[in-house]
DNA sequence: CATTATCCATAACCTATGTTAAGTGAGCGC
DNA sequence: GCGCTCACTTAACATAGGTTATGGATAATG
């Protein structure tokens, strides 16, 4: 029973909060066992998001390849942890996972998972919008570790922009932002003085119009192609990926 | 009705996912709303976590105070983001909240959202075994952000010595770790050469002894001491949160 | 209106880390 | 045993970004 290896369902079970019904399940859920060996891939970016695998044997990582070559590593997962949660809500891989060394691993469908939600979409809605902030998360995590200044502050843009435009907050590529430098430097890591800096040289490039906290974009497109914006992660019509599982599970 | 301007929310709806119960469901949930003003705190680290928020009006964020005074934003959120998902599965919060200008927001109880999840305390362990990953992306993101090299690499090792010894994996503060240092730079954001000095800065120190793939921390505390280990989102056993939480929902 | 506090821009200087390169030792096939 | 390759170490040099400081807007306050 790969997935009560894991650490919270081994707690859970020791404190008794899982049912009979719930350890059926479990069982029920068990797919094969799968033997994997050294720097073997589990899925690739973009590939299609369909199951998570608790980790039995060996190291696995997740991994995202760069513009300029290197990759960021997102997580390396032990035995015992569960890998590709994170896509669940997805229709498509936002990293690539392979493993380091040999190992077994038992894969789980995300239509089994889907099923053990039960009846609520509200809950699946609930996971879904979390996996999408640990989608923000790793994307800027990707961007803290390998990216210059100017990159990261045009992506963090980037991001509010599209963020803001699908509430409607956009018009006219302008939209009001309350942040200080100080603030955008907390989160990018970076100096206040290099945030100034930074804007700096995004409005000599004509990427960038600021006064306080209005902030223009003229050509959205060149910021996104300066960072090789992946907008899959925050633009996906999220539910379309659950629409096909509830229509599977009436 | 706060939770259905989530986006997710929204989509589920537009496309008819959500049922006639779920949306009597979510219109039960409602609490009242609450002004906020401008840098108002919603909550500080290790306080209480009892409660999640949908930001209606206006603009927040979570950050990490750090030891050198200054701090790491986790993340924006903007109207219609939910706020504080991010604790579900722990006792106490990981990372503050709080906001920058006045707006609404309308908190929804963690208890609520487990009732939401239904009879499955296994729907439950997957989503806290979610939450518990982001809780390590979340604290990658802070050392990347704003720390020096070896006091990353030091987290990091500190990090995989605490995850290994929960599985059993350590012995005699010594462990197997099959990571080349060009793999730790990809997960590091650093160059594999100043892995390598780095490893060479904490060995001379006495804080780490490695043999390729032998790695022993003669001193794991001391370690954890430089780091500022919060364990707190690795150690905490997380099932007795939700054990409160089962035993108030027979 | 005057005063003060914020926020921001720019400059000069300094340091941590990247880059390139060369050398060492362990493992492995022949 | 010989010559690979691969992982690592160390050194010399280059640079992005941190730090400190100063001045100038703009907004908040009396």
């Amino acid at each position: 029973m790969a997935l009560l290896d894991t650490v919270v369902m081994r707690g859970l079970s020791n404190q008794g909060a899982l049912s009979t019904e719930d350890k059926a399940f479990l069982l029920e859920l068990e797919l094969n066992p799968r033997h994997m060996s050294a720097s073997e891939v589990l899925w690739l970016e973009n590939g299609q998001a369909d199951l998570f695998c608790v980790v039995k044997e060996g190291w696995g990582y997740s991994y995202r390849n760069l513009k300029n070559g290197s990759k960021q590593i997102l997580k390396f997962y032990l035995p015992g942890d569960i890998i590709g949660i994170r896509d669940f809500g997805f229709t498509r891989r936002l990293a690539s996972a392979a493993m380091i060394n040999d190992g077994v691993i038992y894969p789980f469908s995300y239509q089994q998972l889907f099923e053990l939600f039960g009846r609520s979409s509200l809950a699946v809605g609930i996971m879904a919008t979390a996996m999408r902030q640990q989608a923000l998360l790793s994307e800027r995590l990707v961007y803290l570790g390998k990216y210059a200044a100017h990159e990261q502050l045009a992506h963090f843009l980037y991001e509010i922009y599209l963020r803001l435009k699908r509430i409607g907050a956009v018009e006219d590529n302008s939209f009001l932002m309350p942040l200080t430098q100080e603030l955008i430097g907390d989160a990018l890591g970076m100096s206040p003085v290099h945030v100034s800096r930074t804007f700096s040289m995004l409005r000599e490039e004509g990427l960038v119009i600021r006064d306080r906290q209005h902030v223009k974009l003229p050509d959205p497109e060149a910021l996104a192609r300066l960072v090789e914006f992946n907008d899959s992660y925050i633009d996906e019509f999220l539910p379309s990926a659950f629409s096909e599982l509830l229509r599977a599970t009436p």
